[in-house]
RNA sequence: GGUGUGGUAGUUCAGUUGGUUAGAAUACCUGCCUGUCACGCAGGGGGUCGCGGGUUCGAGUCCCGUCCAUACCGCCA
């Protein structure tokens, strides 16, 4: 037996036992007649000692210890002389009568500790060491609370947990796909699944009612602090269902796992609901971060036709109000004026008005507007005297994204944005088609299967553009959790959509043939949601990263460091696989 | 594909207007130390300043190119 047991577990209970405990070195430190040894794993710290009447021959074994060491002690349990209040053992430490070097170590190239001296580079490249970390340890942990969360609750539920094939055929719509070259049909390539959305389908073909998965999903696309090219979700589907029934069951779902997981309630009153118009107007952004107000007013009607040109051209003109803020200086608004100015934001500037305390108004448009129209602009907007409104012009979308912007970078400067505080949301009514400019063809906003809103479908016909979906998202402090719609699962309706979205009947059938085939016998009405899995973690653990929540992440560019992957393979590979390298 | 930021000791960073032998902290090694827990004290070793080119009497520092990392934009049905 390597050892009775684990470094976090001991205390003033366990005194005058007999105990052998295994970890890694945390840290020596000789005092000369006496040495501490901090040994660790992945249950807490334990501290050893040996003392002043240990043989020469532990003394030495203690004194020839390193950092990361992996060794196994024996000895007994006793009452400190000096406590440690900070530690959870620190009651304690185990006086050594043997000490044996399982394992040596080479120095770490970075500290094993609460805080790394490390960076990101590094870190990455020996991740199973950053892993050692307690901030990573309680990473995965959460991870795993969260996956068993929600597999305790769709279970109870009568959910069935079943696998679909990552081994596919790909799909050009949506993202790029990643591609497996196949060597017994040489020449033909699977695809990875950007999600196992047509085979959950066919599950409820198949009749099981109640699906779910948590399941790896791949998409080549550039990554971001929130996006891998393979992620999991928490993939759901259900038959004989309506929207209603859908957001119900999830609603629910969260509800638990926020309460099994961070011990959140979020009360009796269901989840706040907002149609994707009214994000896109008052938020600018289809996952509002409803943590805070500073809703977007619409300025156009009031601000146009006093001689500013800069205004009178523009298609929208919107503002927000920043409560408090008419004390700011110069200095703070041309900050938020480079801000919003910046090519990813892409604002031609940035109008203030200043409601002073007593009672005037400052703008920087004096010259165009007399205090009377900027009253009423103030009084349009609920802005009082204290207040700044920031106002900003152009064209209706662009508008919408720079002050949704804005909107978030005021609420992250005011800490309006508590990490600790969460604010779920319903985003339903998506249009289920989006035009594309270069292409002069509607693409899906979510995928060809969602199915449009039933009193909407005569407008397949004479206005795509303005048919909403049965698709709804779920947005918890502006990160989209999760998203899902009620599927087509009547033929003809859908050979509609693909005509709409440009597919010859031969082209879809020779893509999706597969599905519409299978609703030729019985397909029931069904429908589900997806909740990225890593997001929820990092959401649930207050990051903004999803990469500390992935035991072994990719890095920006799609590479894993640790392994060097991708990599090129050896020339016998591609010749058994047909294939020739052109770069 | 694009924009910003960064790359100097094992690690995290500093490095002035271009100027003597490139520094600090930490880690590592040696010695001392009986209550440490960020142990302490004394000493020591450790550098292709990402790479390539250019300007200059002289480049870590300026210029050009390139690679890597990172955040974002495009992209992500």
């Amino acid at each position: 037996m390597y050892r009775t047991n684990t470094c976090g577990e001991l205390g003033l209970a366990n005194a005058g036992e007999n105990v052998t405990l295994a970890g890694w070195v945390q840290k020596v430190r000789n005092l000369g007649a006496m040495t501490f040894i901090d040994l660790r794993d992945r249950y807490g710290i334990t501290q050893l000692v040996v003392d002043e009447h240990a043989e020469a021959e532990l003394k030495e074994a203690a004194d020839g210890l390193g950092r990361e060491f992996v060794i196994q002690v024996k000895g007994r349990v006793i009452e400190r002389a000096s406590k440690n209040p900070k530690m959870v053992t620190g009651d304690i430490e185990v006086v050594l009568s043997e000490l044996k070097v399982l394992s040596k170590a080479d120095t770490p190239p970075f500290t094993i500790e609460e805080t790394s001296d490390g960076g990101d580079d590094l870190r990455m490249k020996y991740r199973y060491l950053d892993l050692r970390r307690p901030p990573l340890q309680r990473a995965m942990m959460l991870r795993h609370r969260v996956a068993q969360a929600a597999r305790r609750f769709l279970d109870g539920e009568g959910f069935m947990e079943i696998e679909t094939p990552f081994l596919i055929g790909s799909t050009p719509e949506g993202a790029r796909d990643f591609v497996v070259p196949s060597r017994m049909n040489a020449g033909q390539f699977y695809a990875l699944p950007q999600s196992p959305q047509t085979f959950k389908q066919l599950l409820m073909v198949a009749g099981y009612d109640k699906y779910f998965q948590i399941v790896r999903c791949f998409r080549d696309e550039d990554l971001r602090a929130d996006r891998q090219p393979e992620f999991t979700q928490i993939d759901c589907e259900m038959s004989f269902v309506e929207q209603e029934d859908v957001l119900a069951t999830f609603e629910g779902m969260m509800r638990f796992m926020f309460r099994e997981t961070l011990g959140v309630e979020f009360g009796a009153e269901p989840f706040r609901r907002m149609s994707w118009v009214e994000a896109m107007t008052k938020y600018g952004n289809d996952k509002p971060d409803l943590r805070f107000g500073m809703e977007i007013h619409e300025l156009t009607g009031l601000a146009k036709g006093h001689g500013f040109s800069v205004f009178d051209d523009a298609e929208y003109i919107g503002a927000i109000v920043a409560t408090g803020c008419g004390n700011y200086t110069r200095k703070q608004i041309d900050e938020l004026t480079e801000y919003v100015k910046r090519p990813q934001i892409g604002a031609k500037g940035l109008v203030w008005v200043r409601l002073e305390e007593d009672g005037s108004i400052k703008s920087s448009v004096d010259k165009f507007y007399a205090p009377e129209v900027l009253r009423a602009w103030a009084t349009e907007l609920e802005a009082v005297a204290g207040d700044i409104i920031f106002v900003v012009s152009g064209t209706r979308t662009q508008s919408l994204r720079v002050l949704s912007e804005l909107r978030l970078e005021m609420g992250e400067r005011l800490g309006l944005r508590d990490r600790a505080k969460f604010a779920p949301l319903w985003v339903v009514d998506f249009p289920l088609l989006e035009w594309d400019d270069e292409t002069k063809r509607y693409y899906a906003m979510h995928h060809p299967f969602t199915s449009p809103k039933p009193e909407d479908i005569p407008l397949l016909g004479s206005d795509p553009g303005k048919v909403r979906a049965n698709a709804y998202d779920f947005v918890v402090n502006g990160v989209e959790v999760g998203g899902g719609s009620i599927r087509i699962f009547d033929s003809s309706l859908q050979a509609q959509m693909f005509d709409l979205l440009g597919f010859t009947p031969e082209k879809a059938q020779e893509q999706f043939g597969f599905l519409m085939n299978a609703f030729r016998f019985g397909a029931p009405p069904h429908g589900g949601i997806a909740f990225g899995f890593d997001r929820l973690c990092s959401l649930f653990g207050g990051a903004d990263s999803i990469r500390d929540y992935i035991a072994f992440p990719k890095n920006n560019s799609g590479r894993d460091v640790m392994i060097d992957a991708p990599s090129t393979i050896d020339p016998e590979q591609l010749k058994e696989l047909c294939l020739e390298i052109k770069l």
